[in-house]
DNA sequence: ACGTTGACTTATT
DNA sequence: AAATAAGCCAACG
């Protein structure tokens, strides 16, 4: 999969440099990336070009990803359940209840910062 | 090749 | 307010 330097126009690549330049402590949304893209309505495909993330050789931050909601929604997927949590605290983000405390505050808007 | 599923979101009932 | 329907697009069987 094309290695550094090499900037794919795919839906996914796109979705994988907008979430690594998510700033650290912040988090963003399915939505919010989309409808950065164009296509407010394929947030599913980002979540699963998440899932796809393994296929890039840079670590894509898919805690900072979180629903409309600020629930965790894909924590399923990282391997362990707490995993994500533990991340997302280890940036200084609060969560409880699989639920991002202060997402409101913590939300990074990548149509609106970037 | 067709049908189902999926890390979502908005609108409608 | 809660539940259901629909829309999106790509991958998997």
């Amino acid at each position: 999969m094309t290695p550094s330097g090499k900037a794919e126009h795919s839906f996914f690549d796109q979705v994988y440099q907008l979430v690594q330049q998510v700033p650290k402590g912040r988090v963003t949304t399915y939505g919010a990336i989309a409808k950065a893209l164009g296509s407010g309505l394929s947030a599913r495909m980002v979540g699963w070009a998440m899932n796809g993330s393994h296929s890039g050789v840079n670590p894509v931050p898919a805690h900072r990803v979180v629903n409309r909601n600020g629930q965790l929604t894909g924590k399923i997927h990282f391997g362990s359940a707490t995993e994500m949590q533990e991340l997302l605290e280890n940036e200084g983000i609060a969560v409880e209840n699989d639920t991002v405390i202060n997402f409101r505050e913590l939300f990074w808007d990548p149509a609106n910062e970037l």
